[in-house]
DNA sequence: TGACATTATGTAGCATACTACATATAATAA
DNA sequence: TTATTATATGTAGTATGCTACATAATGTCA
């Protein structure tokens, strides 16, 4: 059972969230959230909706919508209509944001340093190309209800 | 930023979730719940208590919780207080549940062959000895709160 | 024994996911 | 243009996870 790669994917996943939630004490925002904002950061100077940061997440649009309306109530981010095409909402990061990226940066690489501590550059490239593969095979091959729109 | 090992293993992760999730129609519970059948199936003359499961399952006591009662309201396990150690609950299947066992097997070799499409025997076993070393990474080093009591 | 710690579980409140429905707008084809 | 389809988002309901509190029972040590 534990030999399983399956099994192993869930916990990995699970215990890197865990040790990236705010829950920690220092951040005031989740893994996910931080993903978001990372990816605002990335787009700053881009009109960018929710369905850009769905495509980003590769998860549903329902998952998004409660997403950000949670990092507005923050005080995170700012919600507009988009001007041209009235179907789409924009998001933003505010002026308080803007400063984090510096810290979200390092932390980053800090939980990357911990999940790989002790591979060499070899096994690290040989770890993800094994990764792509296998999101590769997931993605392909009769999948479930599909995102993909 | 995709090239974070991070972002595979959390993407990975849920694809593998969401592929085995009833939603799919054929399946009457979810990849946890049939965690959980799976490990009573394994245990079924032993006294397995919520704890057990916990451990089994690497999460909190709080998560079993509603996961047991939800398997309890579909009438697939029965739960009862422990005799001697009246703190304790034990679990155990239903009859109803004793007969989906082989099917779950074959599902479960399935996605795995699905997950590991296109892997020599060779890389299959590089792939679990580093999936083990980083779930190893992750339980050392300043953990979080943890659920290890 | 009696105080204290540990263990097993319960519950509340929250975040992140999903599906399955809905609407409004935009794009395309007839 | 009109009908159809596609796109972007909203919402309800549910499952899985967490932390942080709680209680009750058991174990341990002075």
């Amino acid at each position: 059972m534990d030999e399983h790669a399956g099994m192993y994917f869930k916990r990995i996943s699970e215990k890197l969230e865990k040790r990236a939630n705010c829950s920690r004490g220092k951040r005031p925002f989740t893994f996910t959230q931080g993903k978001v904002l990372w990816y605002l950061h990335k787009h700053e100077n881009e009109a960018v909706t929710l369905r850009d940061v769905e495509r980003f997440l590769d998860c549903s649009h329902a998952t998004v919508s409660g997403l950000i309306s949670r990092l507005e109530q923050k005080g995170m981010v700012i919600i507009e209509r988009d001007k041209t095409d009235r179907r789409a909402k924009n998001v933003r990061l505010t002026e308080k944001e803007l400063n984090n990226f510096r810290s979200m940066k390092a932390h980053r690489k800090e939980m990357e340093e911990l999940l790989l501590g002790g591979f060499s550059a070899e096994e690290r490239a040989t770890l993800l190309s094994y990764l792509k593969r296998i999101n590769g095979n997931l993605d392909a091959a009769d999948p479930p209800t599909e995102n993909k729109r």
